[in-house]
DNA sequence: CGAATAGTGTCTGTGAGACAGTATTTA
DNA sequence: TAAATACTGTCTCACAGACACTATTCG
């Protein structure tokens, strides 16, 4: 358990003669679901796609190549609250999900040192990062489709994160209710199915409203909105026929393989 | 990104004057499933019960109290090599499903300095650990109830790492294939079950083998067992009735809360 | 009217769940 | 023969899946 001997009490702890790692980044894998609309002025669907945030480097190693955002963690914080502060100096959004799903510490992945990396996932929606937004292609920080950013060169070992991320995320999006994140708080069935297949493009369900609204079948996840007079509520925000609104109840299923 | 305006270019890159981490090492939760016979001699089956493995600590800090098993990384390593190779120096196991599922922290967590720790879990089938049982309660290395270890006073913070790892073995255990580190290849319906239960007390199916056995319910995650002329196999290890023995297939079911 | 989205009617099959009953071997 | 484990028969109900059909509003 111990590095050494110099370490066997406290008195004579001092500072450890064995090499120690020279930093622990917190590095994160933003996305976000952006919305366009295909006919404006029409209430049609809006194209939706996935795509996550990249800065560009401007210093060595891998000067001017796309990387994470992130940076250094200090002595008195933890990587999540590391995360969570560089979520915030690069894209000034708070309170948004953020997750920690990998540690990255392959010997030699950064030329500068012993640097083991804490890869985080956040979820953003995209009205967070409307001002971003209209600094565009010229800026450093910028958004690029996933399908984009999976083939680029990006800087460190960070293609791999983007990948693990984005099995992770969605693996959540089919097992937990992180939809939400890409949503308003009431919202259509036909929306939700759009959100998962943007970022699940194999989920094909047929009939998905009916399996959503069948009585108790999906275990009370969604519950239709109401008014203060406890009447439903519909939109008709996307579409002619006015739809009814959903919302997430809050209770997460437990899922078996068993039964 | 970087820590500090040192680590500009590689020319004057040298030490950062930055405060670095004072170690990073993996500790491991190693979890098995203790079998005793009930009645020795009579055809029954086995009381099974769930632990873990811990070690008593010979230094400072926290000298005398248990803790997880772990060690510190080398640059040349990654975290899970480093739990790899503590694993096997611990327990003297190797080819055990070893799985990294969280880091710790939380500034101060350590009263050596500045330490990242990386926790990984270890399910090991018990006749792996059959030479450490013997040694049992005098030694320093030593098997636990989960429900012992949840009340002792570890070390560090490995009571959150222990519950934490509970928690997600638990969830694993439904969700994924894992009970089969646990049994032998081919196991009968009742086995995997009471394994099931040994981890996830609540998990109540009445009925388990209806539902197992019932056609293609359960997505051909278990297949009948076969010897080399195709005929089914069957054990009376554990019972008076032969029972049907059943392998896992490989195949892992996708889960989805949505359809 | 046609296009676009939202839903419903209806049928078929199959699994979940309950629970009692039967099967096989051992002490 | 009683105990212990391993199944099986049978019934009911609900949902999954398919697919065509209706509903509503916009341009």
């Amino acid at each position: 358990m111990e590095p050494n001997n110099e370490l066997e009490n406290e008195s004579n702890y001092t500072a450890s003669n064995y090499r120690t790692p020279d930093g622990a980044p917190s590095d994160i894998v933003i996305f976000t679901i952006t919305s366009e609309e295909k006919a404006p002025g029409k209430k049609t669907m809006p194209a939706r796609e996935l795509q996550l945030l990249l800065i560009r480097r401007k210093r060595w190693p891998f000067e001017g190549q796309w990387a994470l955002p992130g940076g250094f963690c200090d002595e008195d914080e933890s990587v999540y609250d590391c995360a969570k502060r560089e979520l915030l100096e690069e894209t000034g959004v708070a309170d948004v999900h953020l997750e920690y799903f990998n540690v990255y510490s392959k010997p030699k992945r950064d030329p500068r040192g012993w640097i083991i990396s804490h890869a985080f996932l956040a979820l953003v929606n995209e009205r967070y990062l409307a001002g971003r937004r209209a600094q565009d292609d010229a800026a450093d920080v910028r958004l690029f489709p996933v399908s984009e950013a999976l083939a680029m060169d990006l800087a460190f070992d960070h293609g791999d994160i983007v990948r693990d991320a984005l099995e992770k995320v969605r693996v959540k999006m089919l097992t937990t209710t992180i939809a939400k994140q890409f949503l308003p708080a009431e919202f259509t069935i036909g929306e939700l199915y759009q959100v998962i297949r943007t970022v699940v493009p194999d989920f094909e369900e047929p009939n998905f409203i009916r399996k959503m609204t069948s009585t108790q079948s999906r275990e009370g996840i969604l519950e239709p909105a109401r008014d203060e007079n406890g009447a439903l509520k519909r939109s008709n925000r996307y579409s002619q026929r006015a739809a009814q609104l959903y919302r997430f109840t809050g209770c997460e299923p437990k899922l078996s393989i068993y039964g």
